[in-house]
DNA sequence: ACTATCTTGCACACTGCTGTGCAAGATAGT
DNA sequence: ACTATCTTGCACAGCAGTGTGCAAGATAGT
């Protein structure tokens, strides 16, 4: 027979809490072993591979579903001005990063980058859209070419994520520290940042 | 006898040739083996710890020696203007650093990251003085507690090297983001930046 | 109550590395 | 030429993990 049961409802259970422990766990030590995952998942390291053939395969699901989400949250941030919609993107990502920080920045720079890397795609053309179209406009620096301004950018997104964990800083701080250090890094000065930020309400931090 | 000769003059080569090879293995794959790091050095693994307690006390060394001679070249670096002297700094540090990206990279942020700081503390206290002195002059943006200032400095600093070992950079180039992004993240706009950079000539990059 | 599906524990193979003991051989320095 | 010092190769122990086979037991779904 060829016909195959739809898998038990404790069986899929059982592979969400192992992705939801893998998101925590990961978030504690980047390298958390299975081993550890698995048991915070509430079950042995043998069942994982019921649910994932290998290692890799359950980080790359885990990455995949975070990429997701934060692409969609990406879905209708538009504004005119580009400096603007920089921020917009760098505030909601920040929402959707906040509480996975340490797993983030492992996944961006880590071994499964290029997963990573693949799997932003979609977020990483928007920043390089915002950046063009305010290179285009005068807004942004031209000094440094359009590509690798998107990389610095990231990398500046990424270091302020760095340090909200170090050390523990409050949402509302960390939520404006990666707005600054983006655009300070498109070339605003720290004033200009200022005043974006404080003249557009939807840049400011609202508890979730 | 308690008396011990002085080592033999190829045990000391060897000892050099050994630094020397880690550095260059290090930057190719910060995690090299001993395996190829003595390879490298024309010697076996085994010898290596003739040499060398373990492998951790070789990179420490290895680090210890890199930290000193940055901080050397830090010797002299003054000038009235704060901003202008974060640039000397970024400058000097690229200098010594441009043939060491990746591990340096990896010495500030991987498991050696604790050693690497306390050798490198000198010049996180030159940084740390200068943004002080420019958060009181007012040239310097204020609106980030200047602590965690000197450590987003160091991250674009850090972000620079990433970007450079990335693509293959030229020098002069390299050179200018590493100072760029140092003055965007103290708080300056582009054109504030290039105008310091461009108006003082012992920031300009001189071939080695 | 029956059974396909899941979970578990244990044993084991494997990987890629570090670190050590030892005996044999090479070599610098005198 | 003598000898302390280095180097080497090999074998071995150890570590921390991943991945697998298998048999026994638990459990969901019907």
């Amino acid at each position: 027979m060829t016909t195959t049961r739809s898998p038990r409802r404790d069986a899929t259970e059982n592979r969400d809490a192992l992705l939801a422990a893998a998101r925590i766990e990961l978030n504690l030590d980047a390298e958390a072993s299975l081993e550890t995952i698995a048991a915070r998942a509430g079950l042995s390291r043998r069942s994982v591979y019921g649910h994932f053939a290998t290692r890799d395969e359950l980080l790359r699901e885990l990455v995949t579903i975070g990429a997701t989400r934060i692409a969609g949250a990406m879905a209708g941030v538009d504004h005119p001005r580009p400096t603007v919609r920089l921020a917009l993107i760098a505030s909601r990502l920040w929402r959707e990063v906040a509480d996975i920080k340490v797993m983030a920045v492992f996944a961006v720079r880590g071994p499964l980058k290029a997963h990573t890397a693949a799997a932003l795609q979609p977020l990483r053309d928007r920043v390089a859209a915002a950046i063009a179209a305010g290179v285009a406009t005068g807004e942004l620096r031209s000094d440094i070419p359009a590509d690798r301004l998107t990389r610095l950018v990231e990398n500046a997104a990424l270091s302020a994520l760095a340090e909200a964990s170090r050390e523990r800083m409050d949402d509302r701080e960390a939520h404006r520290l990666v707005m600054l250090l983006v655009l300070g890094t498109v070339g605003l000065g720290a004033a200009d940042s200022a005043a974006i930020i404080d003249g557009h309400p939807e840049l400011e931090w609202t508890a979730r």
